[in-house]
DNA sequence: TCAATACATAGATGAATATCTATATCACAA
DNA sequence: TTGTGATATAGATATTCATCTATGTATTGA
């Protein structure tokens, strides 16, 4: 993960209707218009934060016939979370549990 | 924490200027001409985003004389980091072992 | 007391971006 | 083939925000 995917990651992150479409799409896949339809934004809004998240690799797409749905791609979350603890709070006791957990010993 | 510290803080980093000054004061205080010497940005500009990490509670502050030092508060930016990931990737082994570490078992 | 230094704040400006309307594309059903 | 529903894209607009210059405030030394 280079720096710039980490950036993409935070500015995706930077956006209170997208945390809201993170949170809609977390341990479920949802239809573009069921998102729409939980918002209080146009569907071509959402669509273009779906864009976003999908550039970070944010969510996880599948498309089935007219529709598309999106599922939040929780794995791809606790990476950048640990990168950014690893990156910003290398010294705390929370970062060296993370590093332990990245780097297990024998 | 509530929800929006953690909107503070992740638009706090999402800024590359900010995202340098975080690296800069990581394990050291600096004053803030200290921290001008190092970008390519104005004092004021500086000064400014030493505000916005402040209110998101990134930095720790210290007076003295004249001069102000700042130093990152990483553990702050790991207990952040730890929320977002218990907030949107709660299901993953990173997550677990998170939640393992702040809720250790008897 | 005066000048200089360090930093913060105010206000203006430009760039980035969130949002909208209009329209294109694609899949499917009649 | 034609129409409809689902989504994406284009282009315009408005808002947010990063940055600058100018200035205020506080501290220190002469």
């Amino acid at each position: 993960m280079d720096e710039a995917e980490l950036t993409r990651f935070v500015k995706a992150l930077a956006d209170e209707t997208r945390q809201k479409i993170i949170e809609l799409c977390c341990c479920r896949w949802l239809s573009v218009s069921e998102i729409v339809a939980q918002l209080d934004v146009s569907q071509p809004t959402v669509s273009h934060h779906l864009a976003i998240l999908r550039q970070a690799g944010l969510v996880k797409v599948r498309e089935e016939g007219k529709q598309t749905f999106y599922t939040l791609n929780q794995e791809r979350v606790a990476v950048c979370c640990g990168q950014l603890m690893l990156k910003f709070a290398p010294q705390t006791s929370l970062g060296a549990t993370l590093r332990d957990s990245l780097n297990p010993r024998a």
